[in-house]
DNA sequence: GATGTAATCTAGTCATCATCTAGATTAGAC
DNA sequence: GTCTAATCTAGATGATGACTAGATTACATC
């Protein structure tokens, strides 16, 4: 074994997911991480200050990973029309969920984090700026009044929200993708009746 | 300072938010809350078996208060049409997540608590009711239609909680009453488009 | 290739924690 | 008044996060 690891701290933070998984968040220890990468108790520390250091870190990674699937569900080509977009954005949402759950257990708690933490907080505008392109495209179009505009946002994000966490947590056991085609079902549901037209009463 | 407490597990119960607000939930330790009710660090244990029994009888707790809030929230005069009743459920919702924060942050994180419990599936169960009562009704006036039943439910249930987590992680600071009013406008946005008409396309 | 500095890592320590145990105290039934 | 079960205390154990001093190595500069 080297003295120095030569990238330890993306080696910890690469262990981070599997010991997540396999003893939970609430019972993450430093030290155990430092024993999976096989390195001292205290070497962590260095790359991170501490543990929230290291969670931060962990979190602006999810940031990256979220916008990135959102992105990619914005690209593929059954997105074509407002509805499907404004679903597509749940369903990379979800997908982030799905595919990195323990960056999506660790990224949405505040009380983990150093928030003041520039990189995680660059990483969390980005992530959000796509929600607002694709509603913005809407309202030019003519899908969404200027003053539902907010609320649709709103409901947008707390339903892509609360759906990925319902999924991560209470439907934990369900299959991945009848997960995707009920999120699916109910997002094109959603986008449809909130976009169908600028003129509600 | 008596030996018998009289209530300690009341006692423990009770100083749970002030404890959780104080120090965080990461930071709980049963010490600090035996310390805060004046009995050993041993004590709780005879109570609640370990920390994870403490935390499921209070998310117990928490799936009471929210059933009474939602409750509450449908019996107020405005709640009289289908839309308003529907709106209802998340504000009674985000009122859990209001009035009691340190319940609402341990009710929905199954990792911390024992899910076997049978107090806390009762609880959870019955809480989860008041919603399909709404939607029944909202399907047999007509406005909704069968085979959206399963959508709009996933997607109501799904904007509630992501609304409140909203609120109670990124909206930390924001004003309650603030959050009211938004969450109101969501809502009636929300739940007018999504009832209607039991015809969409 | 040698040297010096900064980055990286180890090992030891401290206070605190959850959990377990044995035993002390008390309430309440009989 | 006695006895039993419920409740609580006190001590111990192993693990943890954070801190420290010091050992080792990488790397730029000469």
């Amino acid at each position: 074994m080297r003295y120095h690891h030569g990238d330890l701290r993306r080696a910890l933070l690469d262990a981070l997911p599997r010991v997540i998984a396999a003893q939970g968040l609430e019972r993450l220890s430093l030290r155990a991480l430092a024993r999976q990468a096989g390195v001292s108790h205290g070497a962590p520390a260095h790359h991170f200050t501490d543990k929230q250091g290291l969670l931060t870190a962990f979190a602006s990674e999810g940031s990256q990973h979220l916008e990135r699937l959102v992105s990619a569900a914005l690209t593929q080509p059954a997105a074509t029309d407002h509805v499907a977009r404004l679903s597509a954005v749940g369903l990379g949402y979800l997908e982030f969920a799905l595919q990195y759950p323990a960056h999506f257990r660790v990224t949405f708690r505040p009380e983990l984090l150093n928030m003041a933490d520039p990189e995680l907080l660059q990483a969390r505008a980005s992530a959000g700026n796509t929600l607002d392109n694709v509603l913005k495209d809407a309202q030019e179009a003519g899908f969404l009044a200027a003053r539902d505009y907010s609320n649709v946002r709103m409901a947008s994000w707390s339903l892509a929200h609360g759906y990925a966490s319902i999924a991560a947590d209470v439907m934990a056991g369900t299959p991945p993708d009848a997960l995707r085609r009920q999120a699916r079902r109910t997002l094109d549901h959603y986008s449809r009746a909130v976009l169908r037209g600028s003129g509600n009463s």
